[in-house]
DNA sequence: TACATTATGTTAAAAATGAACAAACCGATA
DNA sequence: TATCGGTTTGTTCATTTTTAACATAATGTA
């Protein structure tokens, strides 16, 4: 009975994230209040839970910060994206082949696609895995040599293995944008990847957070004509919005 | 002077995953223990430290924790698996290619591989990310589907992509061996691709922990002639090792 | 300079914690 | 069944930790 009660501990700390002493009594009213924290003294040896004043979190709830702080890091204009993310998957059709590039926005648009019937195509290798973590899509990840910076596969083979597919929908992320520019980023073989996509999908999905907007990167690939939508938050400048959209793109 | 106080305490913490109150005290001798506590909070608030009694811990060092667990979950036989994948790094040579099956032996096996000139190819997503986080090698990922299993790619388009490649030493792992049955695996894909490795690489290392010894699973994907060196771990069966050796196999 | 705001220190009261001991429980054995 | 050893649980209490509240100092701002 005692391991029934470190079980029932556990999956409620491992469903809640974390519990305090009061809920954990509710929970097992039979018990004293010492026992529960003998319980959760073993559930930290075992490195299940870590305790904190007052009760327990759990150790993958905690994870879970690590790894939000881990993108906050890295990401800034994090509502502008998740804002962009969220309009995005209201333009994707059912059944689609979706080609989803790297990038935060991009990654925040995967998290937040629903558990369709789609399939999935990317060269990112943290769009995959948050992919993996739902039910549904099938993923296919392009190989190739895989880059440190931002963890996706690019060169010559990539290129070779994006021949071999069929791309209905791109969701596209840009280091750069500007009018006179276009859309840029900063490494070749990036940008050559984001070319040979482009160029073979049939919808083009532009997430375009406003921190790009006139800034130029070294390399371009590709521009205006080539984009079906520009999705953008609030803080986009209208004047580019007026211009873009005199220019047929639909900019959401 | 206090977001200067707060990064030292931030890097304390990052550096040794936990901090004491005690600790922090010697660290900033002329603050009081109020202050580092509410610094402490603030450091909460911000999800990069979680405060337990006397101190907090890094959350990045409870993500270990919570990695570890996950690892070991699903992982069985660990101290052996690691025992093997230590005299695995011994047996590769400098500036080789090598490719590294998934499973969790050869996961170990990649993070101990020093972090030297080496040119990584795998199909494991969990090998690549492992590897990436350190400086050296240069990581090379076969493109395909992802399998939801064991975060690897396969289908056809793996195959082809293996096609291009050269391999020198293949660091291989089983699910199943026996001396009639060979080394078998539970997937018809993942069969395929290893023995489409097997049979490119000059030379085929396999980590062989005594869990897997006289399993049979449905797909064969080698026999012994195809191995040059067999690596156990200190259980492994006296009688089969001697049978192995009279077949000119290494076992290590 | 004067004022508002923020940061820090001090203290005392509240609370959480762990240690120690006692009681209950359990299984095995004679 | 009685009894013994071990384990688990409950209770109490002293100790330590924590927080809240207030006072003081520092800092920024008009």
């Amino acid at each position: 009975m005692k391991n029934s009660r470190l079980e029932q501990i556990k999956e409620y700390i491992e469903k809640h994230g974390k519990a305090t002493y009061d809920e954990l009594q509710e929970l097992l009213p039979d018990v004293s209040n010492m026992t529960i924290r003998r319980d959760l003294s073993m559930l930290e040896e075992e490195n299940v839970v870590i305790r904190v004043r007052n009760g327990a979190y759990s150790v993958a709830e905690i994870g879970k910060k690590t790894e939000e702080q881990f993108v906050q890091r890295f990401s800034y204009n994090v509502s502008e994206k998740k804002e962009i993310a969220e309009k995005t998957t209201k333009l994707i059709d059912f059944g689609g082949c979706i080609f989803i590039d790297s990038g935060s926005t991009t990654l925040y648009f995967a998290r937040m696609l629903p558990d369709d019937k789609y399939c999935v195509i990317s060269n990112s290798l943290n769009v995959a895995t948050e992919l993996l973590r739902k039910h549904s899509p099938e993923v296919v990840l392009l190989g190739g040599d895989v880059s440190r910076n931002n963890l996706v596969t690019i060169g010559s083979s990539t290129l070779r293995f994006l021949d071999e597919i069929n791309i209905e929908t791109a969701i596209m992320s840009t280091t750069g944008f500007s009018l006179e520019g276009g859309f840029s980023c900063g490494a070749q073989q990036e940008s050559a990847i984001k070319s040979a996509v482009i160029a073979k999908a049939k919808k083009v999905i532009m997430l375009l957070d406003s921190s790009k907007v006139n800034k130029n990167m070294p390399y371009i690939f590709t521009d205006l004509d080539h984009i079906d939508y520009l999705v953008v938050d609030k803080n986009f400048p209208k004047k580019i919005k007026e211009e873009l959209e005199s220019r047929n793109i639909k900019v959401i």
